[in-house]
RNA sequence: GGUCCAGUAACUCAGAGGUAGAGUAUCUGCCUUUUAAGCAGAGAGUCGAUGGUUCGAUCCCAUCCUGGAUCACCA
């Protein structure tokens, strides 16, 4: 640390130094006449006209030699050299270029020429400080053979990527991508969701009951009302009330939060599609929800595949719709279907299942699926028929009270969404919430809980509603062909240091 | 939470039971077409933390911290 206080402190030594010259190392206004995307763009033009062009942009090369200097500034569009002639910028304003370091933003006003070795440059006339870095930025150096960029000390350490994401970023640009790629995913969702009337609503995230899933909320206190709050764990039971109150399409993509533990799938906030359809079931669903992501890889990629680690993943229509007990008799020869608890429970302990002791057979055939099936699931299946033990927001299916209208879709091995016929029989869904919350009584600290206030308003009537609710962050994983979620998170949950 | 791996200079890494090294970065000097610029020199580290073993520990052992991988748990 010794050491690193020393670097900084010279910095600002500097700093003052360029002060005393009676120059702001923070100005104000900027003057940017190009990017330097633009610049490189239109190389011909501007080695040409010889204009005078403005740029700006941080120092990340400099190479002196003695009352010459090249160095390399880069703005978001792109990096150029620039090339400063004691000479040609006199004597005061070469000494603030001395002065410089990397890190440092400056504006540079001269003209694009090449150099004697061919490199298209801007010949500095004027070199100005636009901001004074104080911490030394770690290097990265780049040199490129056959067209190759081979980098040299890159900044790699996974842990500090995450922390310091700024870094992460400046150093690893190429890392950038996977943000692009997240933004561009949003907007295509919302575009294809709003071109088929759906309207995106916003709905509290501060909630006195959570409810909409299995998991363990986060809590807080509001001072004024002195009463305990919740973070959301789902969006799903005030998306229902808006289809109570008259909207047929509405959506929500937004940030979740679950109590859980943290590992390459999970960050206890996470971001959550959620959209409901009045007069829909869940065939319409698996049908919209083919199409969206259709739509979105050929916006973001031009393409109707994905490739993740080599695999190809084809997205033509129409994907996979199958039972889970099929997959789990194709996989594992066993039939599940008759529900039988002891048949089942009898199966999972000779596989070595875990059974917790409020599992029912619903709960059991899950994990049988979850040990055997799951990782099998590469190209886009549509899994059905989940038991409405584990569905209690679903609809049930017609001839077979036990099952739920419900299917999750599976890309790659993973999870992607999940979407039932949505329950509105509120005497039903009653019982169905009484029922999680004995499973909570004996002990699962995960099963649901009494909201009386949506009950209320499912008495009301809520028309047949499809629903679908989609991981976005994993989406974007598997788009961007990242295996970790801290990958496509800017600033992953991380212990405090 | 279990298991395995890692933590050494600002960055990327080497090292070994005897008190720490390289490249880059930084500083000084030389240098008016360089580009991982070059040449010469210099400074810079509580070797993740705490205990233990030892004449001596950064190295061996234990515990802890942080991160990663994996398993478990989890919508």
């Amino acid at each position: 640390m010794e050491n690193f206080n020393q670097l900084v402190a010279i910095r600002r030594q500097k700093l003052q130094k360029i002060k005393n010259l009676g120059i702001n190392p923070y100005p104000n206004r900027v003057k940017r006449t190009h990017t330097i995307g633009n610049l490189i763009e239109h190389k011909d033009k501007y080695l040409k006209n010889q204009k005078k062009v403005t740029v700006n942009g941080r120092l990340n090369a400099m190479r002196r030699q003695g009352k010459i200097g090249f160095a390399n500034i880069t703005d978001e569009t792109g990096r150029i050299q620039l090339y400063v002639r004691q000479d040609e910028v006199g004597n005061e304003n070469y000494e603030v270029f001395k002065l410089l370091d990397l890190g440092d933003f400056v504006q540079v006003e001269g003209e694009c020429f090449l150099t004697q070795r061919g490199e298209y440059s801007v010949k500095a006339t004027n070199v100005l400080i636009l901001c004074k870095n104080l911490r030394p930025i770690p290097t990265v150096k780049e040199k490129e053979v056959d067209g190759e960029k081979k980098r040299y000390d890159e900044f790699s350490d996974i842990e500090l990527r995450y922390r310091k994401r700024y870094l992460d970023l400046l150093l690893n640009p190429g890392n950038k991508r996977n943000f692009e790629l997240r933004a561009r995913v949003i907007t295509a969702i919302r575009s294809f969701l709003d071109n088929r009337g759906f309207l995106e609503v916003e709905t509290p995230i501060l909630q006195s009951l959570y409810g909409g899933a299995n998991a363990r909320p986060f809590m807080t206190h509001h001072n004024t009302l002195d009463i305990d709050l919740y973070l959301r764990i789902s969006i799903e039971l005030y998306l229902k009330r808006l289809i109570v109150g008259g909207f047929e399409r509405v959506y929500e993509l937004g940030k979740t939060f679950r109590n859980e533990g943290m590992d390459r799938n999970h960050n206890p906030e996470f971001t959550l599609l959620e959209l409901y359809q009045a007069y829909a079931d869940y065939y319409d669903i698996m049908d919209l929800t083919e199409d969206m992501i259709i739509h979105v890889v050929k916006e973001v990629f031009n393409s109707d595949k994905i490739v993740f680690q080599e695999k190809e993943i084809s997205l033509k229509k129409p994907w996979k719709r199958v039972s889970i007990f099929e997959l789990i008799k194709e996989e594992t020869g066993f039939d599940a279907s008759g529900l039988n608890f002891e048949r089942i429970k009898a199966f999972c302990e000779e596989k070595d299942i875990e059974i917790e002791p409020t599992a029912g057979p619903g709960k059991l055939i899950e994990e049988i699926f979850k040990t055997f099936v799951e990782s099998k699931l590469i190209q886009p299946t549509f899994v059905t028929d989940f038991p409405k033990e584990i569905s209690p927001l679903a609809k049930s299916k017609p001839g077979n009270s036990e099952l739920a209208e419900r299917f999750e879709l599976f890309i790659n091995g993973d999870e992607y969404a999940n979407a039932f016929t949505e329950l509105n029989d509120p005497i039903d869904q009653r019982e169905r919430l009484e029922t999680q919350s004995r499973l909570r009584e004996l002990g699962d600290v995960e099963a649901n809980v009494v909201d009386e206030d949506f009950l209320e308003a499912l008495e009301y009537g809520m028309p047949p509603t499809g629903g679908l609710g989609v991981g976005i962050d994993r989406l974007i994983m598997l788009i961007t062909e990242n295996t970790s979620i801290k990958e496509v998170i800017l600033f992953p949950q991380m212990k405090p240091e």
